[in-house]
DNA sequence: TTGTAAGCGTTATCAT
DNA sequence: ATGATAACGCTTACAA
C-alpha cells in the first residue's frame, strides 16, 4: 500500500553504482559492461523496481503512445461499430508489439480532436476510426495539422494524402457484385449510403456500379436503397424495397450489419436466402459465420489495416514521407449467397 | 512541425504573472483572481498552450490513466472475448467521464515482471478482464498487490475481495434455467466448463444445480458436455452429446458463442430449435439477436459493471474501502427457446 | 492573492 | 565504461 516505489538510485545504491549508469543499464546502453548490467537487472529486479514512465517521457520527450480515438457510436447498446473491434485488438496488438502505448478514447459528437479533448504530449500521434461525416472530419484534421500532431484516419484513401489507410472497397464491392452476377442474378439490390458523407460508401458504390455495367446491367434507381451501417436501417431499407414492390434477386449491403437485417426480413417475408435472393455483405464480421444461412462478404483485413496504420503513424512521428495505403479485400464465399 | 513548445514560462511573461499563478490558474485553483486568470487563458490560447501532461504527473503523483489489460485471446481472428467488447466501451466511456485517461492492452500469454507490472506506474489502476486460469491470476494479482498497485478484476465475485466486480451468474443461469423448466423441459444439457479454473462458470452450473433440484430434477451427468467459450466448443460439445445418443431437449450454455453452435449442429442435424431442441445463452452478444431462430439468453449489465470496476479502482487509487459488487443479470427471452 | 523556490525521477551532457 | 550534474516543465509548500 504506502509502500514508497523504488528509484533508481535505490538500484544505483544495491548495486553498488552511479544512478545514471542505472539509467543507462536499463535503457540498453551500450556503454555499459555487461558484469555491470546484470547487477543492475538484479538489483531492479530484487526490488521491483519500474522505470517511472513519466519522468522518462517529460526528460526524453519520447512518449511512445499513440491514441486511438473511436468517433461512431451506432446507438446506446453498440458504442462502436463492430468493424473496429478486431481493428482495434490488431491495433492494440501490433503497436505493443513496436512499443507503442496505447490510448483508447471514445469520442463524443461534438469534439473537436486537437483542443477539446487536447491530446498533445499524450500521444505522439493519432488514429483516427469513424467520422460521422467527411466534411466535419476534414475540418477537425485540419486542426490536428494546425499543431504539428501527427494523425492517420481509416476508411477512405486519398491520392495526396499519406494520412489515409482504407480498403480497396471499390474493387471489393466490385468482386461481390461480380460474383452475385456469375450466379446468375440480374436485378441486384444495393443497401447503402452513396453520398459524399463517407467517401468509402461511395467507393463501394463504385464498384457495384462498374460491375453492372461490364457485364452489360444497367443501374435501375429502384433498387438503390438507402441505408446507414445498422441492422435497423437495413432491414428497413429492404421492407422498403418490398413495400413498393421493386423486383430483385440479390442485395449487396455495404455493409455486415444491414445485410443481416436484410435476411431477417427477407426470410420474415417468406423468401428464401439464398434460393429466392442472395444476400452479400462486407466487413466479415465474425457474427457473418453466426447467422442463418451464413453471410457471404467482403473480409476487410484488419490485421494488415492496423500494419499499415501503424507503421504510416510512425512514419509520420519520424517525420518521413507516407503514402497512401489501400489495403485489398477479400470475397468470403458462405450460404448466403447460393454458391 | 519543429516549433518548439511553449510552456507555462512562456505564458506567464506574456500575462505578466509568475510561472506559479499560470499554473493555479490554469488548474482552477480559487486562489487566482478573476482578472488574472482571464490574462492567463487569454495567453495560452493565443500560444496554443496545452499543459504537459508528464510533467504535471511527475510533479503531482496523478497519473489520472487506468489501464484495461484483456488477456484472453479467442483465436486468431478474435483476439477479444466479444463480451468484453461493449464492456470496454462502457468503461472507456465512464472513465473518460470521470477524466480518466484509458491505456488499453492485450495481454500476452508471457507473464514476465515487465510485462505484467510494466503498467505499474502508468497508470494509477488496472482493470483485468479475463483470465485463463484462476491460479495464475492470483499469482499476477498478488504481485500487483505487492507493489501497491490498485488492481480490480471482472468476473468471479469473491466475498473478502473488494477488487472483484461480476454478474450474478449463479442467479443468472438459475433464472434462465428455470425458464427452461416452465416451458416443460425436463432434459436440459450444460454446456459448460464447471472447472474451478474459471470460477464463475463455475457459478453458471451451480444455477444449473439448483434450478433443477428446486423442481425436483436430478443432475444426469450425460447431460454435462465439457466446453469453453467458442462457437466451435459449443459444436463440437453438441455434437458429442448427439454422438454418444444423449437424450436432451433443452440447452443451456455459459456463453452466447457455445450456444451459437450449438445452434448450428443442431439444425445441421435436422433438430428443430426451439420445437424439438430449446437452446438458452449467457452475455447477450450483438450477434444474439442476428442468428435464426434468435437467441434467448442470460444479459450481463455493461454499463453497470463498468460503473462498478472503474467506481470500486477509483476508491482503491483514494484508498478508500470497497466492496465486491455483484451485478445483476436479466433473462432476454428470444425465439430459442420458444416463450 | 501572488511570488519564490524546492523538488518529482528520469535522461543527457559533460567530465574523468 | 562510469560518475557528477544539469535540465525536462510542472505542482506545491512557504513567504510575502
Amino acid at each position: 500500500m504506502g509502500v514508497k516505489r523504488p528509484t533508481s538510485f535505490d538500484i544505483a545504491a544495491l548495486a553498488g553504482v552511479s544512478q545514471a549508469t542505472v539509467s543507462r543499464a536499463l535503457s540498453q546502453s551500450p556503454a555499459v559492461s555487461e558484469e555491470v548490467r546484470r547487477r543492475v537487472f538484479e538489483a531492479a529486479q530484487q526490488l521491483n523496481y519500474t522505470v517511472d514512465v513519466n519522468a522518462r517521457k517529460l526528460r526524453s520527450k519520447k512518449i511512445n503512445t499513440i491514441a486511438v480515438l473511436i468517433s461512431e457510436d451506432l446507438d446506446q447498446d453498440n458504442p462502436i461499430n463492430p468493424f473496429f473491434v478486431p481493428l482495434l485488438g490488431a491495433i492494440l496488438k501490433y503497436a505493443g508489439q513496436k512499443g507503442y502505448d496505447v490510448l483508447t478514447s471514445l469520442q463524443q459528437q461534438s469534439a473537436s480532436w486537437s483542443n477539446d479533448y487536447g491530446f498533445a504530449r499524450r500521444a505522439d500521434g493519432l488514429i483516427l476510426l469513424g467520422y460521422k461525416d467527411y466534411d466535419d472530419y476534414v475540418r477537425k484534421a485540419e486542426g490536428l495539422s494546425d499543431i504539428g500532431e501527427p494523425w492517420v484516419v481509416w476508411g477512405l484513401v486519398q491520392p495526396g494524402a499519406g494520412h489515409s489507410v482504407g480498403s480497396d472497397n471499390a474493387q471489393g464491392a466490385y468482386e461481390a457484385v461480380s460474383h452475385l452476377i456469375r450466379l446468375g442474378r440480374r436485378r441486384i439490390a444495393f443497401l447503402g449510403e452513396a453520398s459524399s458523407s463517407h467517401p468509402e460508401f461511395r467507393d463501394r458504390y463504385d464498384g457495384y456500379a462498374r460491375a453492372l455495367r461490364e457485364n452489360g446491367l444497367s443501374i435501375d434507381d429502384d433498387l438503390l436503397a438507402d441505408c446507414f451501417i445498422s441492422r435497423e436501417d437495413g432491414a428497413a431499407a429492404v421492407a422498403g424495397l418490398i413495400a413498393r414492390g421493386a423486383n430483385f434477386d440479390a442485395v449487396f449491403a455495404t455493409a455486415d450489419l444491414p445485410a443481416i437485417g436484410a435476411m431477417q426480413v427477407l426470410q420474415k417475408q417468406g423468401r428464401r436466402v439464398p434460393q429466392d435472393v442472395s444476400v452479400i455483405g462486407f466487413d466479415d464480421l465474425w457474427a457473418a459465420a453466426c447467422t442463418t444461412p451464413a453471410l457471404s462478404t467482403v473480409r476487410q483485413d484488419t490485421t494488415a489495416a492496423a500494419r499499415a496504420l501503424v507503421d504510416a503513424l510512425d512514419r509520420m512521428i519520424a517525420n518521413e514521407p507516407v503514402e497512401p495505403v489501400r489495403v485489398p479485400t477479400r470475397l468470403i464465399v458462405r450460404e448466403s449467397c447460393g454458391g
